[in-house]
DNA sequence: ATCATATGCGAACAGTGTTCGCAAAGTCAA
DNA sequence: TTGACTTTGCGAACACTGTTCGCATATGAT
């Protein structure tokens, strides 16, 4: 049962974090001044105290939610696609990439210098997200494997722990030697999005990065044997 | 002719950098406070600006240390190291990693969200640092070509005008197609670096990556052909 | 000694996050 | 409808920030 108080208590939830994310978008998020939000929508500082127990929290529901919003698309990305894994792979990768160009700010705001003063809560929404994400990714990497379209070249080092626990966890037959192959080639492509949302990249190929991502994405799936 | 002037001025400015650089190292470069800089020297906020036009110019400062630092590290590095091409690449990985890790805070004031306002004076020291990184790594890249050591299957699509300029410019039979995996390599191992600065990581190797980032460097190094 | 410059400081202004107590508005039972 | 209780909002204040201004002092050159 919804009363009316906790109907306009959602929506003006929803007009803070839309003034919030609009200010996020065009000035960073360590701009986001909480007076600013309050002046957007017409309310007093004080006032939003009654939502957000301060500016903090209110960046951790941000955050939160942008971690799940990437999760998202990258998730029904690599779902959407009926292709093989290497497309699969590939359209992840691709709606990644996407994600955070349509709103840098967006991206830093999980994937830049962290909010002093702001820890992810232990087992909450971020983490979360974050788990959600390279399980989709794993996934990916499990299924070639089991279909055999994934002959890569597994180091032989003895997995560590870590490594181990979560290989039973995902399949008792998953070689752990997968996982540390498949989260470097996460970083791989992270790397390479951080750099072009940074402008980092700027000084060789300007504002058009697609040729680049196409070729390394290409690189990185042959490296792992993804064939088409 | 170094006045007494001079020589207290200098001694001045490395004071406040030393003092910027310590409240960044423990509370990231957002919380890096005129007036607590002020404070830690035992001057008043006001005199400040007779040496650094405000906040955004001392950061301006910092940073390009901070780009400068690093290269240095990376080529010294790659220098000191005699051995093979691989080793060398290695090395300098290796050090790129290690400088990280010395002070995060450090690392994530050249490669986190960057500070609003702030933007890199066009052909600033931090562009030419930046260059300076690239190059070293760029440098090893083409020796390891040119000894014939690095047979990787360059990508067969045709290079951006960028690519070929730069190709031209450090060395005119360079082939252009191995500027982008080069750029791709950096990125890479920038990416792995990055996320375990962030803590991004640390839910599946704690606090211990090193095996995991030699084994993602080996396998980094093997993909472009580069042996022992 | 004189004069110009370089340096430092106190006071002030506009902005920030945050807290407090008080008033208005909504909700619900008697 | 009356009354009690809770939720919501606000104005004022506090401590903090970056920054500017004018005034004093110290330094260096003539």
């Amino acid at each position: 049962m919804t009363s009316r108080r906790e109907r306009i208590r959602t929506a003006t939830y929803r007009e803070i974090k839309e003034a919030a994310l609009s200010q996020i978008g065009e000035a960073g998020a360590s701009s986001l001044s909480l007076r600013g939000v309050a002046r957007a929508i017409g309310m007093s500082p004080a006032g939003l105290y009654r939502y957000y127990d301060g500016r903090d929290d209110l960046l951790t529901d941000l955050i939160a939610d942008a971690y799940n919003d990437l999760a998202d698309a990258v998730e029904t990305a690599i779902g959407s696609t009926g292709g093989s894994p290497r497309d699969r792979f590939s359209a992840g990768m691709w709606a990644y990439r996407r994600w955070a160009l349509a709103d840098p700010n967006r991206f830093l705001l999980i994937f830049g210098t962290p909010i002093p003063g702001y820890t992810a809560p232990e087992g909450g929404p971020t983490v979360e997200a974050n788990r959600r994400m390279g399980r989709a990714f794993f996934l990916v990497g499990v299924e070639a494997w089991s279909a055999g379209q994934m002959p890569v070249g597994l180091p032989d080092r003895p997995p560590t722990e870590g490594e181990a626990a979560l290989a039973a966890e995902i399949d008792p037959d998953l070689p752990p030697a997968l996982i540390p192959v498949m989260l470097g080639s996460w970083a791989h492509f992270h790397g390479l999005v951080t750099l072009e949302v940074l402008g980092q990249l700027q000084w060789l190929y300007g504002d058009g990065c697609d040729r680049f991502f196409e070729g390394e994405t290409g690189r990185l799936l042959d490296d792992l044997g993804l064939t088409g």
